[in-house]
DNA sequence: AAGGGATCTGAGACTCATTCGCAACTTGAG
DNA sequence: CTCAAGTTGCGAATGAGTCTCAGATCCCTT
């Protein structure tokens, strides 16, 4: 059940992270997530594959796998933080305030005059966290 | 105590938001605060003025004056919101990960960038929030 | 200046996401 | 295969923020 050619997991491994049937369970549901879930919608998902997974281990997982740098937490509405894989890249998101969509994207550009006006302020970033709510064009309000 | 001629305190009255003693101290707190304060700081200053105000009238005050558009909320580190008075303008923060200062800026070019990127995904943003992450130049992680 | 109804307020109960404590169970190095 | 260290499930605990409700206050009206 546990396939050693796996790069995440392999990587786990490697920096003493102990791979757990648990663990994996919420590994594949990140995976296989589209959606950027919350805690509670992990531990449903995860529960489908292994039942025995608790809410608590969620939690603990995703704190785990995020020191890691495996996994990112977002805080988009304040309604509790919502997960996603960090494979990829970096990456910002836009909400769709009328669908609660999610969107990524990723400017270059951005991404630099953030760098430069940090310099100027006499700073380096280390991270950042760049959110846009709107909704599509035309839309009335 | 209360004076008629400030501007926000009249244009609350006109949009029709009671002005009462526990609001007028809150809002004096905001005003003399250089800090972000969170809604612990703020009542804590707010009973220095008048004791009688409690931790629901806070909540529910910032609330108000969050809807009125007089405050502003900022959610920086996932440890409670962070207010600040909404005059002045539209700015970003950027958050000292050593000392937790929090330094405002603005940027024409980057509020631009987002309003592109925003159209070509065919949205119109309705706000955003960007966070810089930070250390000054030159200190060891 | 006085009346009075809608709006506010304080106190404490309550919610909800997240974290803890601990005994029992797994993992993985040897 | 063994066993210490790391994990887990459960339920209790936490903590920011919200709600309920009776009493207090604001401020429009007269």
């Amino acid at each position: 059940m546990s396939d050693e050619s796996d790069p995440i997991e392999a990587g786990l491994r490697t920096e003493g992270v102990r791979v757990t049937r648990q663990r994996l369970a919420i590994l594949h549901v990140l995976r296989e997530a589209t959606d950027h879930p919350r805690a509670e919608d992990i531990l449903a998902r995860a529960k489908e594959q292994d039942p025995s997974v608790s809410q608590a281990t969620v939690y603990r997982t995703l704190s785990v796998l995020e020191k890691a740098g495996t996994v990112l937490r977002n805080e988009f509405d304040g309604a509790g933080a919502r997960y996603e894989l960090a494979e990829g890249g970096h990456h910002d998101h836009l909400i769709d305030l009328d669908t609660g969509a999610v969107i990524e994207f990723h400017s270059d550009k951005i991404e630099r005059l953030q760098a430069e006006i940090a310099a100027e302020l006499g700073y380096e970033i280390e991270w950042h966290r760049l959110e846009l709510y709107g909704r599509k064009s035309g839309r009335r309000r």
